[in-house]
DNA sequence: GTGAAAGCGCTAACAA
DNA sequence: TTGTTAGCGCTTTCAC
């Protein structure tokens, strides 16, 4: 720890000296630049490696202008989102798609007002060339301070407005919701009940329409509102329960919400899947792998999704950004979903 | 995205001359200082508010020598790592405490040897101040290869040599393993089995030791080694039934594991906890909470490790580092642990 | 193909 | 207290 390599570290002045060639011709074989003669470069290529040369990174953005750093937005009023791994597996692809490109990953997570601020200051700093916007919530100013910033950005999840310049990515829920109901009436079921995930978020929207695309005459007592934790979808069964006792199916919104309803559904002496069938969505497997029985659900590739998330990003910053040119412009993403079978429906 | 704020951003110059002043001055309002007078003072603070100005990082940084980022290194050979809710929560921790002292947070997820050199580079290149490591695993070359960097770090997880100079957090798994078992005692319980982690890491041998702590005649068949996976601490539990059919306690180092015995134990008949008492390790909610019956289990913040990892580090890195006065430095940190008794014991 | 020179935007001596 | 000046390490015209 008392090195004090950081101050000594060679420069490429070092590095063009000790391969007898000007610092510009040293850089130009660091970047790759294809007009150095070879022997030249090869002397250059040892006195990197001599000297352990590494560019400053600094330096060398102060004059591109560019970072090779993209950050992750994170807003994060509720716990919720820490307690799932979504968010790590979420990370996880947008990491592996950002290392193949030489960009690094600078994490913001906000948890109120303040942060914002600091997050929108952030941006406009130009410390990165982008950022991938976790805006888990109806009107949520993140995306708005970004692009106050200047700073290109892509979504993850659908954005409750839309217009033709921002780039989300996002599962099928519709879709996924649709398979879900489909197989339980494929099961024979017929009094099939939904516990939607908080109204507000496009994903429970979207999971409750397709839903009733699938049933639309459903019974609206069918239908309980829960907030993506166990509670919520334990309250919400048991709700459900109460107002219809006959019910002998339930697609949950989330597997966490699932786990709640197949305890309340247990401790009402109900068995699963024989009286009642249950879908969740998510396909987190440390949650539906657990659960007894294991649940039949809707799985969402999520790794994949952080990935695409990063790859429209890394596309759209090396567009020339000629805003004529907006015609094959990349375009929002949604993920197919495919429906799990266990044992719970 | 058209928006050539980037290119047009405007410097301290542009804040300067606006208000009236030299550059200098003009960066010392900016960075506090306080031998301006007043009312220049406040003339370019009016000019950066005008001209909406944010210091340039790259130039700033190029200058002090100092990022205010730090790096969090995660090695990750195991996916197990990410389906766990762990690391969300320890990123947490992290980010609220650096974000608390203006210091950004920099992802670094490894996943093999390639990975290990770009850390390196990273590292080396000076593009952060300081790094939190998570090293998982036995002989991890990450903490060596930051050191060579000249990189400043702190451990998460006790490391598997020790010296003085090296930094980390834990929290006491020795301990909190030592009141589950004693727990168990309590409840009467006289085979009380253990299903360890893997033994390659430093936290599996702690909470071993733990449990031989106060069991130190235990039967040798009534340990059974799992790898932290549901499916690991399945295999251990139907291995410890095979072996000690009379068992009535189970101890499992992680409450995932624990999850994976629960359902072996049901699958065999035994009710739990009449017949079998079951206690984990981790206290992580998502999981705990969820299973049936809900898990008794050994408590650790994680989020205030997290914490503590970054106010370590940080504290490290205002130090003068003088090595001379190695006296009053920084100590590792052992975090307390607590028993939650919930149903399952 | 290679080198010389001019900055990128900022901070920190040093003068005034 | 304030301004002048000299770089930090790098890329990139522009000559040669």
């Amino acid at each position: 720890m008392t090195d004090p390599s950081f101050a000594s570290r060679p420069t490429l002045e070092a590095v063009a000296a000790r391969a007898g060639v000007s610092r510009a011709t040293a850089s130009r074989v660091v970047n790759g630049s294809n007009g150095v003669r070879a022997p030249l470069a090869e002397r250059v290529r040892r006195a990197v490696e001599e000297l352990g040369y590494v560019p400053n990174q600094a330096a060398r953005t102060l004059v591109t202008r560019r970072n090779d750093a993209i950050a992750v937005v994170v807003a994060e009023p509720e716990t919720r989102f820490f307690s799932d791994p979504f968010f790590a597996q979420q990370v996880r692809g947008i990491s592996r798609e950002l290392t193949a490109h030489d960009n690094q990953l600078v994490l913001l997570l906000t948890e109120g007002a303040a942060d914002y601020q600091r997050v929108g200051r952030y941006l406009a700093g130009g410390h990165v060339d982008g950022a991938l916007i976790f805006s888990l919530h109806a009107n949520d100013s993140l995306p708005a301070l970004a692009r106050r910033a200047g700073t290109p950005f892509v979504i993850g999840g659908r954005p409750d407005w839309s217009d033709d310049e921002t780039l989300f990515v996002d599962c099928d829920n519709r879709g996924g919701a649709r398979d879900a109901v489909r197989h339980l009436l494929g099961l024979g079921r017929r009094r099939i009940a939904h516990i939607a995930g908080p109204l507000d978020q496009a994903a429970s929207v979207d999971r409750l329409d397709g839903f009733r695309d699938v049933l639309p005459d459903a019974d609206p007592r069918l239908i309980a509102e829960g907030d993506f934790t166990p509670e919520g979808g334990a309250r919400a069964m048991s709700e459900l329960l109460d107002r219809c006792p006959d019910l002998d199916a339930v697609f949950a919104a989330s597997d966490v919400m699932a786990s709640g309803a197949l305890r309340v559904l247990r401790a009402g002496g109900r068995r699963v899947p024989e009286d009642v069938a249950v879908v969740g969505f998510d396909d987190m497997i440390s949650v539906a792998e657990l659960t007894d029985p294991p649940l039949t659900t809707v799985h969402q590739d999520i790794e994949e999704m952080g990935r695409l998330m990063a790859r429209l990003l890394l596309h759209r910053l090396e567009q020339p950004s000629d805003a004529a040119s907006a015609s094959a412009g990349p375009a929002p993403i949604i993920t197919p979903t495919r429906l799990v079978v266990r044992a719970s429906a």
